[in-house]
DNA sequence: ATTGAATTTTAGGCATGACTAATATAACAC
DNA sequence: GTGTTATATTAGTCATGCCTAAAATTCAAT
């Protein structure tokens, strides 16, 4: 068994099919294509190579699936990943939507001497500035609160967000300057037509669905 | 004028050739073969390639030279690798002989961004922990103190060791053992055959030829 | 069951950046 | 000057990872 060390190509693929795989019940090569940019023959050829290094299975039109190995690397890339985003934002001033690209390209690169290094200097974080999960040093996905989105949460009260689900840079940045960031609370005011009404540290606005279902809320039970 | 991104092959290839030329008169093919450890031909394409780009200029037989533009490119390069070598040692407790393998590979992925952070974070340092000039953020190389092989020192006394000219981990960590780093005091005893005789912080060591040319120190005339 | 649409694969190409084997050219020693 | 050696280039391959155009397959709706 040889450890032929993957591409930043290939690292990226197993990662994708990881995170896909945590929304949707099933991974389609066409979903990949979407969220990795590139055609859909070049996902089948991408695949055909994983599955022969046993990394992925697939069964055409049913879905594709990650391997115990596979998902191995998968965490240890999303680890790479969610540690890089926080130490941008804690260590070097990142601003909340800057740190997304610059992981995407780091993560790739750093070895695991640098990996241990800014987890030590952090004291083992468990969530990155977006609140995902960061998985463990040894691979495992720390518990995290039971989340749902926004727009499903019912009643009039007090809750506090726990994740937002989306990478988008003007997104964030407009999530930020909403102060609806991970760890902040608010309070429900009312779910409308239009979108959901919410008071944050004294302001009221107006989420709208599209923005508030990437709103994931800590689900606390009245 | 587009600006296509270099490739990280391109950089290499780059910054290779500046370092070569602080060293060498000239710079040849096969130097660049030997350094960046690829087989003549790989280069003959590249520096083809590179030519067309009007990065470099080439005179068969006679060396490879670096236009205006990729010069500045090499410099780009350089500082990035510098600053990263400092802040891996100064802020993720490298020890001197890791920085330079991670640096290689991170060089090429961090954004301007990132290179101002940690630029800001160290006060904006003009020398590597190797003694290696920073290039400034506007590409220019700072005034270092003249420098001379220790070999070419004469007489008995008191020097301080500027820089050392290698990359390489295994003398790297011989040198800092022997307590052999750039700042260092050390006492001039005697040039030998074997090797130079010199005194440092109490101790007495012979220090081979093979090592001694590769710390340079400051030339204070007696 | 049939048909039309969506999904996936095949076939054929292209750019990069390496390689080996063979050839050409310059440099140098006598 | 000639011949030998070092240096450089050409020619031809290969592996990656992407692409477009076209064909095949499955799904879904009637
Ligand atoms: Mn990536
Ligand atoms: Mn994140
Ligand atoms: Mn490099
Ligand atoms: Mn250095």
């Amino acid at each position: 068994m040889e450890k032929p060390r993957l591409s930043e190509s290939q690292e990226d693929y197993l990662k994708e099919i990881f995170k896909l795989r945590e929304m949707n019940e099933t991974v389609s090569m066409q979903d990949l294509a979407r969220k990795l940019d590139v055609r859909p023959p070049s996902v089948t050829g991408m695949i055909k190579k994983l599955c022969a290094m046993n990394l992925v299975e697939h069964e055409p039109y049913k879905g594709v699936q990650l391997t115990e190995t596979g998902e191995k690397i998968a965490l240890e890339v999303l680890r790479h990943h969610r540690l890089l985003e926080l130490y941008l934002a804690r260590h070097l001033n990142y601003s909340w939507d800057e740190i997304h690209e610059e992981a995407e390209r780091l993560e790739h690169v750093i070895s695991e001497k640098f990996e241990a290094a800014i987890a030590d200097l952090m004291d083992h974080p468990t969530h990155d500035p977006h609140g995902d999960p960061i998985p463990t040093a040894d691979l495992e996905i720390p518990d995290s609160p039971s989340l749902a989105p926004l727009p499903s949460l019912k009643g009039t009260r007090s809750i506090v967000i726990g994740r937002v689900m989306t990478q988008d840079r003007d997104i964030l940045s407009l999530l930020f300057r909403l102060e609806l960031t991970p760890g902040q609370e608010i309070e429900l005011i009312k779910n409308e037509a239009a979108g959901i009404r919410v008071r944050i540290n004294g302001s009221q606005y107006l989420v709208p669905h599209s923005i508030a279902r990437l709103i994931w809320c800590e689900n606390t039970e009245t």
